[in-house]
DNA sequence: TTGTAGGCGTTATCAG
DNA sequence: CTGATAACGCCTACAA
């Protein structure tokens, strides 16, 4: 009677599924689960001929191997999860989508497939304890944690204490190993300098929010301290840019050169300008920050500390299949450099 | 000395993942594992004392159910597949990450996560393939698949040869059910009607590839047919706009419109039109396709015919959450309209 | 080379 | 309300 209830069950659900299992591909074969299994395996000994005769059977009868059962022994588990902070609700954040695409080209070409994990930046434990369960409970291969924000912290503390392989990326993470790192300072100071070599010397800052290392590295290659420049900071984004131009107008001081936290702010910061018949670069020069792709094609093409996002995705997965692979990765340090275009 | 060995094994395992499971959990407490698993579960009685216990317990002990084994019974599976076809290789897709903006924003507060697979939007069988694969060996609880490539409609047929919940995003898809809609066609017209009214009688279209529909809506809208105006096809992205300006210029026509395939096409049109002293929309009035975010921005803003991009992502969400529910939903057409900023 | 059977970590059924 | 135990579908050590 129980059986017969079961059997019920497990009908409903091919129905449900439309998928054969292993057990019953194999007697419709008649060969065994075991065998099955060795076919689509690459360890183990199985002639040709019989690996041959499963693999076309496979494809005739549409037998395809669980993915859940076949990872819940611990072995494969293709999926690498991607964490980062959501520092923008009201539109896509370019800077992730550029790493997402470099890590989407490298991880098809592995075999491995890529599950997005956004968490808010600045509030919302309860969806970074959401993440840290996604983490803690095995679903994945490997993760790779956008830095940044204390979730990013959290989540990689999580992923060290279980062992499994990671890739931090972000700005001077301070760890040796297992990260693509970049220097904002210093990207920042790169543009600091070359605003003081075309002698403009009246500067402001428009930054997201948690950028203090940029701000910093702008006044160094300005050769300027805060007191001496103009600092707004109005979140991220396009709109953010607009509304920066605002208060940079509206603070009546003089400014004739600006740094901005990312290209959108700076795309925004220019857009409201030519609203304002502010000439750029005429009237203030400005620069971007990341050199997304819409950047040199921006009107005036925008001048932008490029971060080489698409790079760092590529290097986060080539990593973090090394560290899959057991070997340890020392921190990779990716240059940043400033692209000069119209906008400057 | 089996037994012995598989110890080991277990050992081991545990080292690597840090991890406990149920068993081990369980038997730390004096409880069975039944009931441990009643205490995370909704159905299944249990009191409210030895619940709270356990759930207490869990985090002190930092037991997490697994899960992969969570969802091999064909329980759960909170996983919710994305395919596109990548039609730009060298850049990210905005058309699709707005989507996906709208799809996360949706899923988190679904408790669902996004696994995203992009696949060769015109050759590329093999990743084609490995996509049906991820399809059919069950790895999620529901997928998404935007169509407009022929590896669309092959995953689409497998996503409904084994009853898995799904949403088709797409131009005119011709379902009656599980999809989410938007007309090309009809936003084009949109576009070639405000031409012919603003008296723009030398119009351009510049295609991508696959798209048709947007170019004979364009057509109707300007009540021309397909000898009458310009028609090129670059390929999408910034770059291939600029191409098309290129061309424009090279065919030594009169052009005075043009409406471009996606906006970003548009923008890189137009960045190569001031670059050759061809004032937009003075001399050639520009229309995008899609109204990706930064468009508004752009300079001068760009007008666009608008898909809502962001909402297609949520109600795709929405639809498939009520797939899962065992609901059936009749597909939902998206309005598209024209916006109209400075660049026509 | 192939088959047998136990284990992977949960959930759900059935008895108590 | 709780415990024992059979699935879930696959992999692999061991035996043949």
């Amino acid at each position: 009677m129980r059986k017969r209830l079961r059997k019920k069950n497990k009908i409903v659900k091919i129905m449900l599924h439309g998928k054969i299992t292993i057990k019953e591909f194999a007697s419709k074969l008649g060969v065994s689960t075991a065998t099955v299994s060795r076919a689509f395996s690459t360890k183990g000994r199985i002639s040709e001929k019989t690996r041959q005769y499963i693999l076309d059977k496979a494809v005739e009868l549409g037998y395809y191997a669980n993915f859940h059962a076949k990872s819940l022994g611990g072995n494969d588990n293709s999926t690498i999860g991607l964490f980062y902070p959501v520092i923008n609700s009201e539109e896509p954040d370019y800077f992730i989508d550029e790493i997402m695409f470099g890590l989407n080209s490298r991880l098809q070409m592995a075999g491995k497939t890529l599950q997005v994990n956004p968490f808010p930046g600045l509030f919302g434990e309860d969806i970074i304890e959401s993440c840290r369960e996604k983490i803690l409970s095995g679903g994945m291969g490997g993760v790779v944690i956008v830095s940044g924000s204390k979730g990013s912290d959290i989540l990689f503390e999580t992923a060290k204490s279980v062992n499994i392989p990671y890739v931090l990326i972000g700005h001077m993470v301070g760890i040796d190993k297992n990260a693509v790192q970049f220097d904002n300072e210093h990207g920042a100071s790169l543009a600091g300098s070359y605003f003081r070599k075309i002698k403009r010397c009246h500067p402001a800052y428009i930054g997201g929010y948690l950028d203090t290392p940029k701000k910093q590295g702008f006044l160094n290659g300005l050769k300027l301290t805060e007191d001496q420049i103009f600092i707004t900071h109005c979140g991220h984004g396009f709109r953010a840019g607009a509304d920066a131009f605002l208060k940079v107008i509206n603070s009546n001081r003089h400014i004739d050169c600006v740094l901005c936290a990312n290209d959108a702010i700076a795309m925004g910061f220019i857009s409201a300008a030519k609203s304002n018949d502010v000439k750029i670069p005429e009237d203030i020069a400005v620069i971007g920050f990341d050199d997304i792709r819409p950047s040199r094609f921006f009107v005036p093409a925008l001048s932008s500390v490029s971060l080489r996002l698409s790079t760092i995705g590529t290097q986060a997965v080539d990593m973090i299949l090394r560290n899959i692979n057991g070997e340890i990765c020392p921190t990779q340090h990716v240059e940043c450099d400033l692209v000069l275009r119209e906008s400057s």
